[in-house]
DNA sequence: CAGTGTGAAGCGCTTCACAGCT
DNA sequence: AGCTGTGAAGCGCTTCACACTG
């Protein structure tokens, strides 16, 4: 359910991509093949990439690499705090919780569920575990908008549809499923497997 | 570097995903509808993805799950044990270690590498820490074929020089930087918080 | 001149549609 | 009849090339 106009599938994430170079860059400008060099990417994709979201360069310059920032931030939507719940308190889920990419830039866990009653009541890293049960009471409560699927793969359909009953629109799923949600639903995977699949397909032996 | 033929990059995964539905199809034979409707693809597209590997299926019939499951599997290379050496020994790092979707399926974990004197020595989940520095030699004694980055995005860099230079040609590389790697070297990456600002691009407010 | 913005060409993946096999 | 395998069409992303701007 794209925002204003369609963005193709593969520009959001170079977008991403372009923040994380602007926010490392020293320079007060920056060339779109400068950022194309440090993306690793084609510099007109770049252009053409910045070109869906309006004007930002100055021909014979380039971009004003603060402004743009902002500029990019906005349009993606991270110019706010995003309230985020994991559900699944194993290994993985735990282990995003600690990770410093998400506090760092704007994502807020407020939330670890678990069905496992062993697991319920227990803190996490200093957050409580919550029944799964609770969770379509308390997603309003902690005006959450991105839900994390951390467990086990027999588990994950049926979580996501909890989530989804709840009014959860966007969900980052890790279980190695090909989960079924509505359109309205925002859906990515993570499959941790898969990659290494991939890669083994390129060993020699 | 492909190894017989170049397969389109975007058909890998799906094959992986194929194999997946395979091992949780119950009956002797199934279609290529019914594999698509499973992985969430059109039919062609399966019949089209597993023209790249032979001819499987049976005019009327289907394919026979099994036959299809192991050539698959041997076509991807996943018809042996490979061994990953996890760099980092940080949350993500030790959440990686314990990941049963690795043991699970043919990835064994056989050493964790990390920079930092305090960890390394201690154990993690069962496994030694042991210095970067020792990481060319151990390459080797280990026979790891796959690494995976795990460490600050600061690091990642340096970490992936030091992998490539000890030989190791398939990284998997979580840290949120594009890494400049030889062409002869497989890398994937997965920017976990990339994902979130993907999906916060399609939230409302 | 250096560098953006963009129409148009190029290219590769996806989907169609159907011949052919069982 | 049912379903695969595949040439060909369709489609969308990427890259080119250049007019235009400061």
């Amino acid at each position: 359910m794209p925002k204003r106009k369609p963005i193709p599938d593969p520009t959001l994430p170079r977008i991403c991509m372009y923040v994380r170079v602007l926010e490392s860059h020293q320079e007060a400008n920056i060339s779109s093949a400068a950022i194309a060099e440090a993306a690793g990417v084609n510099a007109a994709q770049v252009r053409k990439d910045l070109s869906f979201f309006g004007q930002f360069g100055q021909p014979g310059v380039g971009y004003d690499v603060g402004e743009l920032q902002v500029a990019l931030k906005r349009m993606l939507g991270l110019d706010r705090e995003r309230n985020v719940i994991i559900v699944g308190a194993g290994a993985l889920g735990s282990a995003l919780i600690g990770y410093p990419g998400f506090e760092g830039r704007g994502f807020r866990i407020v939330g670890i569920f678990d069905s496992n009653p062993a697991k319920v009541g227990h803190r996490l890293r200093g957050y409580p575990v919550l029944p799964i049960d609770e969770l379509p009471e308390q997603l309003a409560a902690l005006s959450a908008q991105l839900g994390v699927i951390a467990v086990p793969q027999a588990a994950a359909q049926s979580v996501a549809d909890t989530l989804v009953e709840a009014g959860m629109t966007a969900i980052l799923n890790f279980a190695p499923v090909s989960l079924r949600v509505p359109d309205s639903v925002a859906l990515r995977n993570v499959d941790l497997t898969q990659h290494l699949e991939c890669l083994a397909y390129y060993l020699e032996d």
